[in-house]
DNA sequence: GCCGTAATGAACGAACTAGTAAAAACAAGG
DNA sequence: CCTTGTTTTTACTAGTTCGTTCATTACGGC
């Protein structure tokens, strides 16, 4: 049932798997509490399947934007604008992943869908990151996963911990939403990241 | 009663606000519960207290390596690779801040001492980058905040991201747990950034 | 020794919560 | 229209969990 997922996402990113109540959810449905357990059998059943569907999600919002149609300097630079608007845009699948490294993966480690859903991701940089080599404005020996790691590092940890950092810093963006590091400012660091500095 | 504070921040830690029980950690104390609510009154006094102090300690390491004696380039460096030690080395802090991160910072909200102790920090930071500056090795226009940003940025993530990202990509290492991003990733990636490329 | 205050222990209770029992409603094939 | 299997509703339960009640003990000043 494709509405209880919906309304389950919503809770779980909230309030976690520990803070979420079964309950709740039922009651923002048009259906009842006994349907969710007839269809997925237990509340820690309904969070996997609702982790899944997740991060399933997410992987496919960056295949429309023609990356390998770009020269690698600017494909690079839309990739990384791209994951971090889809980041900033996307809390409740962040505070999933975040509640999900609470519970030191146990869920996703049952989940085979998941792990294969990320390797797209890292042929789309390798292939642009090849493409700079040779042109040789990206300089040698960067491991396209690495790079990966990067680019979420900061786009994740931007969204995930706005809270305790816009109170710290102070920095609210108009939306109330503290933006710590600027989309711009993250575009800089990668690229200079990868920049061949005896670029001919 | 620190005893209680202690056990409760470990509690916390591996459970957040709504796993954790206070029976638990009670019985992990040589008190009893009765004295939890005497000294802290609610299970959520305990967790504010136990977050202050979280942050209190986690602010006092820095002071130790005296980066003002070091030129810039290195005191930075050494200031990257120190705080990508310490977030290493302090899971439970990392998963309090995650935890509050879920709760939408509404208990750091609450302590006006927190606020206070990140001052500090990017005062170290100002002045490395602006004796940098001075010396032109480090470039014009930066903001020691977003400077302060970056690093904390990768060192924590490489933390609490560990348990998905190390399912996805699967690069656990000795001792168990993922560093996606390697000490060396993290001081490059931030000496790139701030490098003045037309350094004499 | 006496007294007020701080500290402690054992047991309890009221509210909540995941999960279930049982049966009603429904769909579909014969 | 009846049988058979699936879906859904309502009401319930067994166990948990935060917080409290009340009685008792340690302790420091006088």
């Amino acid at each position: 049932m494709a509405e209880i997922l919906a309304v389950a996402a919503r809770e779980f990113a909230a309030k976690g798997l520990a803070g979420a109540r079964v309950d709740e959810i039922a009651d923002a449905t048009r259906t009842s509490k006994r349907m969710i357990y007839y269809y997925f059998g237990s509340k820690e059943g309904l969070y996997l399947q609702v982790l899944e569907n997740a991060y399933r999600g997410t992987r496919q919002s960056e295949s429309r934007f023609h990356l390998a149609d770009l020269d690698p300097v600017t494909a690079l630079k839309t990739l990384v604008g791209v994951t971090y608007d889809h980041h900033r845009d996307s809390e409740d699948f962040i505070r999933l992943v975040m509640n999900e490294n609470m519970e030191r993966g146990a869920f996703l480690r049952q989940s085979e869908v998941i792990q294969r859903l990320n390797t797209p991701a890292i042929e789309v940089i390798r292939d642009i990151y090849e493409r700079g080599r040779a042109l040789r404005v990206f300089r040698e020996g960067l491991d396209p996963v690495e790079i990966h790691s990067v680019i979420s590092a900061l786009a994740f940890f931007n969204v995930s911990n706005r809270h305790t950092f816009g109170l710290i810093f102070g920095d609210k963006s108009a939306d109330g939403k503290a933006n710590t590091l600027s989309r711009e400012l993250v575009q800089d660091l990668v690229m200079r990241y990868v920049w061949n500095n005896a670029a001919a």
